[in-house]
DNA sequence: GAATACCCAG
DNA sequence: CTGGGTATTC
C-alpha cells in the first residue's frame, strides 16, 4: 500500500499536475494540503475520472485539505475534536483498515507572532486527538505538511534556519510529541541511502528551487506496524521542476499491507 | 503597404501573439491600443528581435498605445494636441510618407455618464487636430480602437444596440466628422464581399465570441490619395479563436503604395 | 470574462 | 515568486 502526502498550493491551479502524477503513481491515499477551494467548488468529478474518490474540507484562500483513495474512505474526520475553528487543516478516514490522518499544520509566521502560539496550541489538540486515535488503530498513518524541519540537516543552511521559524525547538518538541506517541518518521528509515534528495518545499522566493535551497517539512509518521512493513519513503523531486509548480513536491511511503 | 490595428488588450499578456501574428503578417505598420504598460515596460527589444521598431506611450492600467513600424517612424507625435490629459490614446508618425495616427478612443462607459462627455470632448480634439494634418499630409491613415460601431449592420444586433453606448447618434456624428474632414472608410469599399467576417471586437462575457455577438468598432480611416489604391481591409477573426485572446481582432488594410 | 492594482500570506 | 481576495474597467 502507497500512502503519499502534497501540498498543492492552490488545487485549482493544480489539479492537471495531481492528475498526471497519478496516473504515473496510481498510489492508494494521497493526501492534498492548501486546495484552497471551498468544498462546493471542489473538483470531485475530474478527480473521480481519474479513478480516485475523495473526501475533503475546505475555505477560501487559505488552508483545505483533501484525502484521495481508491478504495472507499470509511470514518471519515472533518476537524481537530475541541478544536473547530475555521481553518479547514484536518481530514482523516481509514482506508484499507489503515487509519490515514492528513494535515496542513500551521506555518507559524515567526517566533514572536499569535500565529506561532496558534502552531503551538493546534499540535497539542492534534497530539491530543493522535492519543486517541491510537487507542482504536494499530495501522495509523499521521501525514502531510507540518511546517517542521526535525533536524538541522532537514534544511539546507543549518547555519541560517537553527532556531528560527520551521526550525525553532518548541516547534521541534511539539513534533516529538507526536512521535513519543507511537510514531516514527517513515523517511528516516531510509537516512543512510546514497544521494538521496533531502527536501520536500523549496521556497518559491529567492530562486529556492534553482539554489536547492529547500527544508523537509512535509512527513509521514507511521505505528510501528506499519513502519515495520515500510519499503519506502521518498519525495518526487521531480515536481518542483515542472511549469507553474507547488512550492511542495509528493512525498510517498509503500508498505507492505 | 500594409496597415494594421489591434487593441491587444495588455501588451503584457499579448506579446507572444503580436509576434506570432507579425511573423505571419509582416504588415508595415502596426497600431496597438491598450497596451496597459509603463513605458519603462515597454517590450522594444523583444519586437525589435523581430524586426519592428516601436514609439509607444503608456501608462498603468489603462490606455496606452504603440506603433510598430519596418521602416523607421518620423515626426512622431505622443498627444491630442490641447488635449495632454494623462489618458495615453494617441500616437502618430510618419512612416514611408504615410502619415499614420493610431488611437485608441474612449469607450464613454454609458450616455449618462461623465465618461460621455469626455468621449465626446475629445473625438471634438481628435477631429479638430485631423484637420491640421490633414493639411500636411496628403496620405494619411487614422486608425485603431474607436469605441463606435457606424451602422445598424455593424452590430451583431442591432434591435438590441441601435442607441445605446458605441450606436448612439452623437457618437455616429462624432466618427461621421471624422470622415467629413476627408477621410474614408476602408473597410466600407469591401462591403459587397461574399460571406465576410462583420466584426471586429466580440465581448469577453457572456459568450460573446461563440455566439458571433460582436460589434465593428475598429477602424481604418483614409484620405482620398490611399483610398483610390486600397486593395483589402479586412479583419483577422481568427486571432479570436486563440488560447488567451484579446476581444479585438486585428484589422488589415492594404494600399498600392 | 479578462485584464490590472493593491493587499495579504507563505 | 506565486498563490488568493478585493475593487475597477471595458
Amino acid at each position: 500500500m502507497q500512502i503519499a502526502t502534497w501540498n498543492v498550493n492552490s488545487l485549482n491551479v493544480r489539479l492537471e499536475h495531481v492528475l498526471a502524477w497519478l496516473e504515473k503513481h496510481p498510489v492508494d491515499a494521497l493526501a492534498l494540503q492548501e486546495t484552497k477551494l471551498t468544498d462546493d467548488k471542489f473538483p470531485r468529478d475530474a478527480i473521480r475520472e481519474a479513478g480516485y474518490e475523495t473526501v475533503f474540507t475546505g475555505q477560501k484562500t487559505y488552508n483545505g485539505v483533501a484525502l484521495l483513495t481508491k478504495t472507499p474512505a470509511e470514518d471519515i474526520a472533518y476537524a481537530l475534536p475541541g478544536f473547530e475553528d475555521d481553518h479547514k487543516r484536518v481530514i482523516a478516514a481509514t482506508v484499507n483498515g489503515v487509519r490515514v490522518i492528513g494535515v496542513y499544520c500551521p506555518n507559524g509566521q515567526a517566533l514572536d507572532s499569535p500565529k506561532f502560539e496558534y502552531k503551538l496550541a493546534w499540535f497539542e489538540a492534534l497530539a491530543s486527538w493522535l492519543n486517541t486515535e491510537l487507542q482504536n488503530h494499530d495501522k495509523l498513518v499521521l501525514t502531510g505538511d507540518f511546517n517542521i524541519a526535525p533536524r538541522p540537516e532537514d534544511t539546507y543552511d543549518p547555519e541560517r534556519w537553527e532556531g528560527r521559524i520551521l526550525c525553532s525547538p518548541p516547534e521541534r518538541a511539539a513534533l516529538q510529541t507526536l512521535l513519543d506517541a507511537g510514531l516514527a518518521d517513515c523517511w528516516r528509515l531510509f537516512d543512510e541511502r546514497e544521494g538521496r534528495h533531502r527536501f520536500t518545499w523549496w521556497d518559491y522566493r529567492n530562486g529556492g528551487w534553482a539554489r536547492n535551497a529547500g527544508l523537509r517539512i512535509d512527513h509521514v509518521l507511521a505505528t510501528p506496524a506499519l513502519v515495520d512493513v515500510c519499503r519506502e519513503c521518498k519525495a518526487h523531486v521531480g515536481e518542483r521542476g515542472r511549469k507553474r509548480p507547488s512550492d511542495h513536491v509528493p512525498v510517498v511511503a509503500e508498505f507492505d499491507v
